[in-house]
RNA sequence: GCGGGUGUAGUUCAAUGGUAGAACGGCAGUUUUCCAAACUGCAUACGAGGGUUCGAUUCCCUCCACCCGCUCCA
């Protein structure tokens, strides 16, 4: 992390694009003093010493104080000699009031901080006088004058911005991980780090589950919990914060050459209509129908629970933006109400969930650097590996090397060698026959914050109406989805004052309370009690009124069940209400 | 991290160097009351710490929080 000193805007130290031309650096800058101060000071100064106390005094400060006199005079020069007659005596102070008197007018005034900006080469050295005199004057010299200017000629130099020209601060490392210590006392041992991601419980996991809860390839880990990260800016609402809930899921496949060894080719999902089912997973898929699968299958989840299709966004990421060992990675983007345009008006939207095929990367590092086999066994890849013409065997087996090669070479050790690298990749080809591999894995990983930002941001609705009264007042409702209502039935007695209603009412409270959450309520009138409900989101209301008395006959114990959308309302029967109501909620 | 702004009740907004008000909301009550009805009563606030002052919510300083912009988004 580099800065440009100037404009504060910040650049990845790696990221610089290279530039050439003009180099003006600068050690420093001092306050300029005008004329008129110069010449008051010099009076000042000359007086004072005239009136020293004897002519030996005057005569020794007059040739020390002789630079001061004349020649060119800025608050450096004036401070080296106030601090030059520190422990002068007595006699002197009046001289080292003047100094100090000056000194303090223009004191914090000059700055040694090294500035340096790099021109494209034919522009005037005033165009850099003009940016090195605003970076001093943002360092509270009020007038500046640059001190020791050099120019130079420089060629592809990653140091400076490439927008200001300024030269860059040293690089930073910029501390993504939270640090602390564990126990008592701190010290180099306890230091510890909160994880940035919750995935790799998971991988450390894998064999276990693998082994434990008797599961085949492909199948999948998921996992909620807390990660941590300092981000620079945690902003809007909880959409970026420090301390977040992750959700994700491993989901661990067969490798295609391993697919292609059993089902003879790897077959293609081919594009998804959205209006269908998810196909069914087919045996012979290879990653990226996996993928792709995970893809739309989120979706599914996303509209599930209330955020349709026209609210999200994607964003499939270029080989630039994807980790070196990712194969793909789709994000999944919900349109915030602070999500940004971009130059036609689109709202693209903000990250909720990135879908990655990882191949093999992860199980991988967990194998090498834990020493233990992340690998699994697979019968059916033996069988079919052993059936397998040789020039088929022979293909599959170069695929997967050149995989593992390739792997292994980017993620070397300091000290292994290009032969031990060969060496291993061969070990995990000849696997293959043998039946083993190390899995594939594709993981879909979400914020669940965000998502329930996304939840409450779709489901605000504002309307305004006015009375007969010509009173306009507006009312909040949420619209949730039944599913993630924090509530999903509000039930009221009509009136609290009839202890029949009230009973009636708790009974039906009862009756629901061990299946969903519900919100009972007699307080106000029954139409503030409608709208505190809407304000909560709850999607639906019951009340118990004199008809569920049997005030007419024919609706004994029936209930109204009024809509939260649209306000509607209808009788049920309080015997259907809860699977009426679950049918709607699950 | 930088620049700017704002901090008074749950919310929106007043006033004040000496007792902090309102509206809506909340709570309790009356009322055969189905979309924030009416009436009665009650409770609730000066972001924190220093300083100036006889006395500070008000003036000054520091901190903190929030908002906007920049930045960041590995």
């Amino acid at each position: 992390m580099r800065e440009c000193p100037l404009t504060k805007k910040r650049v990845r130290a790696d990221q610089v694009e290279p530039q050439s031309g003009t180099v003006f650096s600068y050690s420093g800058a001092t306050s300029t003093v005008s004329d008129k101060d110069v010449s008051a000071f010099r009076f000042d100064l000359a007086d004072t010493i005239s009136k020293l106390p004897n002519d030996d005094l005057k005569a020794r400060a007059g040739i020390e104080a002789g630079d001061l006199l004349a020649g060119e005079l800025n608050a450096a020069k004036v401070s080296a000699f106030f601090f030059q007659w520190r422990d002068s005596s007595e006699e002197l102070h009046p001289v080292r009031r003047v100094l100090d008197k000056f000194k303090r007018t223009h004191e914090g005034k000059e700055s040694s901080e090294r500035f340096a900006v790099l021109l494209p080469t034919g522009k005037p050295p005033e165009s850099a006088h003009k940016i090195a005199q605003e970076f001093y004057q943002s360092r509270g010299v009020k007038t500046p004058g640059l001190l020791n200017e050099k120019i130079g000629k420089i060629e592809n130099s990653t140091d400076f911005h490439p927008e200001s020209g300024v030269e860059l601060t040293e690089a930073r490392p910029f501390n993504l991980m939270f640090k602390t210590y564990v126990g008592p006392v701190e010290s180099e041992d306890s230091i510890a780090y909160l994880r940035p991601e919750t995935a790799q419980a998971i991988f450390a996991q894998f064999k276990n589950v693998l082994d434990t809860a008797r599961q085949k390839v492909p199948f999948g880990i998921g996992q909620i919990g807390k990660a941590f990260r300092n981000e620079v800016t945690p902003r809007n609402f909880i959409f970026r914060s420090r301390e977040f809930e992750q959700m994700e899921l491993e989901f661990f496949i067969k490798p295609d050459e391993v697919i292609e060894a059993i089902h003879g080719s790897v077959a293609t999902l081919g594009t998804l209509d959205p209006k269908s089912k998810t196909p069914e997973p087919q045996p012979n898929w290879g990653w990226e129908s996996w993928h792709q699968y995970w893809v739309e299958e989120r979706v599914r989840f996303y509209e599930g629970i209330g955020l349709s299709r026209d609210t999200l966004g994607f964003h499939h990421q270029t080989p630039e933006e994807l980790a070196h060992y990712a194969r793909a990675c789709t994000d999944i983007l919900f349109k915030f109400p602070f999500s940004k345009k971009d130059e036609q008006g689109n709202v693209k939207g903000d990250e909720l969930e990135g879908i990655a095929a990882r191949g093999d990367f992860d199980l991988s590092q967990h194998q090498r650097f834990s020493g233990k086999p992340m690998t699994v066994f697979d019968e059916e890849l033996r069988a079919a590996w052993g059936k397998l013409p040789k020039e088929k065997s022979d293909t599959l087996w170069k695929r997967y090397y050149d995989h593992r090669k390739n792997y292994l070479t980017k993620c070397a050790k300091p000290d292994e060698t290009a032969e031990q690298i060969s060496q291993q990749a061969t070990e995990d080809a000849n696997g293959l026959a043998k039946g083993v591999y190390i899995p594939h894995v594709i993981e879909p990983s979400a914020g669940v914050d965000r998502l329930i930002l996304a939840l409450i941001a779709n489901a605000f609705s504002e309307e305004t109406k006015t009375d007969d009264k010509g009173k306009s007042e507006t009312t909040v409702t949420l619209k949730f989805h039944p599913r993630v209502a924090p509530f999903k039935a509000g039930i009221f007695p009509l009136l609290k004052n009839k202890p029949e209603l009230v009973k009636k009412a708790q009974a039906v409270r009862d009756l629901l309370r061990p299946w969903m959450n519900v919100y009972y309520d007699e307080a106000g009138s029954i139409g503030k009690r409608y709208a505190r409900q809407d304000e909560i989101g709850t999607p639906f209301c019951v009340t118990i009124d004199f008809d569920t008395l049997g005030e007419k006959p024919e609706l004994l114990d029936t209930v109204t069940l009024r809509y939260r959308d649209d306000g509607k309302q209808e009788r049920l029967k309080i015997s259907e209400l809860r699977d009426w109501l679950l049918a709607k909620v699950r």
